[in-house]
DNA sequence: CTAGAAAATTGGAGCGCTACAAAAACTGGC
DNA sequence: GCCAGTTTTTGTAGCGCTCCAATTTTCTAG
C-alpha cells in the first residue's frame, strides 16, 4: 500500500517534483509564494505533497536562505510560572510577523547558560531573549542582537533589557500595608537580584514612612521553605509583628505556614502580601494579595525590541522597565485593633 | 580590531580551517573525534575556534550527517507541572546517550498538536514523544518512531504507550480513604482520558467495600474552580460525606475552599486526597495526601522505549503501565467519631 | 637505510533546499 | 502570423558541513 510505507526513506522536494511532474524549483516556488505559480501546477504539487507526506527539512531551508524566523529563548528553570506569561508576551508578537520561539533551559549544573547559547545559535535563531541570570561571556562572539528580560544585574553590554520594576513592586507593597495602617512589617527576602530591587523598594518607602524594616533571608534561597525560615525568624524575633511582605508567592506560603503554627489567622492578625501574582496567588483558596509584575507586558516588550533590532542592527539595545500592579486579594487586611 | 567585529559573516568551519592552516575535513575531525588527531593541530584548531567564536551550524551538521541526536516533545500546556518531571526522566536517560530533546507546545487555538508534530519532523528529530491528547492524523507519514507519555485514549497505531496507571491510583486512593474508616466519600472528577481512568479504578473499589460512589464534575473541566464546584455539590447534596478524593492537586485546592467556605476542618472533618503529586501537594503549609503518577519513571520508561525504536525500526511499538506511588500527608486522616 | 604498515591529513562529492538568471510559454495588438 | 511584453518554469550554483577514498606523513622493524 502507499498509505503504509514506514521505512522509507524520507520524501526531499526531488520527490515531490518528479511525482507531479514539475521541477523542484517550482515546489520550492509553490512553499514560499502560491500566489506566482499557475493553478494547475499548484494543486499537482499540493496533491504530491501530501500523498507523500512531504515535510520541509528545516536544515535544508536555513541552509539555503540564510534566515530562520526563528529566535531563542534561554530559562533558568521551567518550574518558574513565570515564564508561561513571557512566552505567551513574545508569542503575541512574533507569531502575527511569522516567527518561531524555541526554548533552552539552562538549569544550573546541567547545561550552563552558555551552553544554552550554543545550542540556539547553531540553530540559526535570529535573536535571543535571555530570561535567566546572564553572563557576561554568553555573549563572547555573539553576532545577533540579544535582549534580558527581569534580570537587572550584570546586564551585558550589548544586550537590551526590558524588566520589571521590582522597586517599584516593592515600593507598592510597603505603601499597601502602611496605608492599611500597619507600622510593624516583616519582609522575606532572598538572594539574587530581583529579590534585591524589590527589598529595596520595600526598605525605601518603609523607612520613609518612620517605620523600622524587619528583614529576613536577604542571603537565602526563595523557596517556600526559605520563606518559611525566614517568617519564623520575623515572628519569634518581633512577635509584635502585624504584617509580612514576600518577595514571592512561594514564600508567603512559607509564611502562611509559620503563622499556621503560631496559631495566628490570616489576615486577622497577620497581613501577608506576596510577589507574582502567580496561580497561586490567584487560587480562590489562597486568595492571595499580591504584587503582578506583568510579564505579558514584559514579554511582548522584549519582543518588539528584538524585532527592531534585527531588521535594524545598528539600532542602540533599549533599556525599558515595566510598571507592575498591585492585587490585592483576601490576605491583607487593616491593621488589628 | 579582530575582537569586536559584530556585524560580520558568521564564521564557518573554512574560515576556521585557514586561520589554523589546516583543511576543513580536519577541523570537521576535530569536532566529532578529536582523538584522531595530532596534539599539534588540534590546539591549533582549537585556537582559531574560540579566536573566530566559530559556531558549528546545526543546519549544515545535520543535513551532512542526517542524524540529530534530537527528540521532540509536544507538550499541551507548560503550566501543567507533570511535564518538568517527565523531562527530567526523559533528559536522565537521553542525554547520558548524547541526545537531546526539543520542546514544542501544542496549546490548543494557537498551534495545534499537527503543526507542533511538524515543526518538530522538519528539524529532524529522531523520535517523537508526545505529552498531550494524540490525534490519528498527526501520525500520518510520520517516519520516526513515537510513543504517547500519560494519556490513553485514541493513541494511534504505530506509537508506543507509556503511562501512569491511573486505575490503580484511583484505586489507591479509595484504599487509603476506606483504611481509615470512611464510608461516606466523594469524589470530585473531570472529563479527559487520565480523569476517567482515575474515576474507574476509584469507584470499582468503592463499589467493592460495599461503599456509595459520590462522583461530582465528570463533564467538567479539572481546574480549581471546577474543583470547586464539585466539591460545593457534593457537600451540599451529601453534608455527611467524610472524604474526597479529587482527580488532582489543584481540583483539591478548591475542596479546600469548598470547605473552608463550610466551617469544616480539614482533616478533623473532613478527609481530602489529590492526585499528582505537586508542589502544590508537597508544600508545607499545603501538606496534601496525594497519588504520585511517578512521572519520571514515565519519562525515563518513554525514552527507553523509544531508544530501542530508534536503534531497530523493526520493534513492535510497546505499551506499559507505571505503577503509582500513594502519599500520606497531613490532608487525611479517620474517620471522625 | 628501506619496505611496509599505521596514522594523519586532504579533496571532492553530496545532504535538501533556495536564489537568480535564463529559457519557455503565453499574451494581445497590429 | 509575428513581435514585444508578461507570466511561468527550469537549470545551476551554492549554503556549511560530513563522509570516504585517496594521498601524504610518520613509525616500525628487518
Amino acid at each position: 500500500m502507499s498509505l503504509n510505507t514506514p521505512r522509507t526513506r524520507r520524501p526531499t522536494i526531488y520527490d515531490v517534483a518528479k511525482s507531479a511532474g514539475v521541477s523542484p524549483s517550482l515546489v520550492s516556488l509553490v512553499l514560499q509564494n502560491p500566489s506566482k505559480v499557475s493553478e494547475k501546477r499548484r494543486e499537482a504539487v499540493r496533491a504530491a505533497i501530501s500523498e507523500l507526506g512531504y515535510r520541509p527539512s528545516r536544515a535544508a531551508t536555513t541552509l539555503a536562505s540564510s534566515q530562520t524566523k526563528s529566535i531563542g529563548l534561554v530559562i533558568d528553570d521551567f518550574r518558574n510560572p513565570w515564564f508561561v506569561d513571557l512566552l505567551r508576551g513574545m508569542e503575541s508578537v512574533f507569531s502575527p510577523r511569522g516567527y518561531q520561539v524555541t526554548l533552552a533551559d539552562s538549569r544550573p549544573g546541567e547545561n550552563r547558560i552558555t551552553e544554552a547559547v550554543d545550542g540556539l545559535l547553531a540553530m540559526h535563531v535570529e535573536g535571543l531573549v535571555i530570561a535567566a541570570e546572564p553572563s557576561e561571556s554568553m555573549m563572547a562572539g555573539t553576532w545577533v542582537p540579544a535582549v534580558v528580560a527581569g534580570w537587572r544585574n550584570g546586564v551585558p553590554a550589548g544586550a537590551g533589557l526590558i524588566t520589571n520594576d521590582d522597586d517599584g513592586g516593592g515600593r507598592m507593597a510597603a505603601e499597601h500595608l502602611i496605608g492599611l495602617g500597619h507600622t510593624r512589617i516583616g519582609h522575606l527576602s532572598g538572594s539574587g537580584g530581583a529579590a534585591a530591587h524589590r527589598r529595596e523598594g520595600f526598605r525605601r518607602r518603609i523607612l520613609e514612612a518612620g517605620v523600622e524594616a524587619r528583614i529576613a533571608g536577604e542571603s537565602r534561597g526563595t523557596s517556600e521553605e526559605d520563606g518559611y525560615a525566614a517568617a519564623c525568624w520575623v515572628l519569634d524575633h518581633h512577635p509584635d509583628t502585624t504584617a509580612l511582605f514576600a518577595a514571592n508567592d512561594t514564600m508567603a506560603l512559607g509564611a502562611f505556614a509559620a503563622a499556621k503554627a503560631r496559631g495566628l489567622s490570616v489576615p486577622e492578625e497577620l497581613s501577608v502580601i506576596g510577589y507574582d501574582n502567580s496561580p497561586l496567588a490567584k487560587s480562590r483558596y489562597l486568595d492571595m494579595t499580591s504584587v503582578d509584575n506583568r510579564s505579558d507586558i514584559v514579554g511582548s516588550g522584549v519582543a518588539n525590541a528584538l524585532l527592531a533590532r534585527i531588521q535594524d542592527p545598528t539600532l542602540e539595545p533599549e533599556r525599558q522597565l515595566i510598571e507592575p500592579d498591585l492585587i490585592i486579594r483576601g490576605t491583607t487586611a487593616r491593621v488589628p485593633g
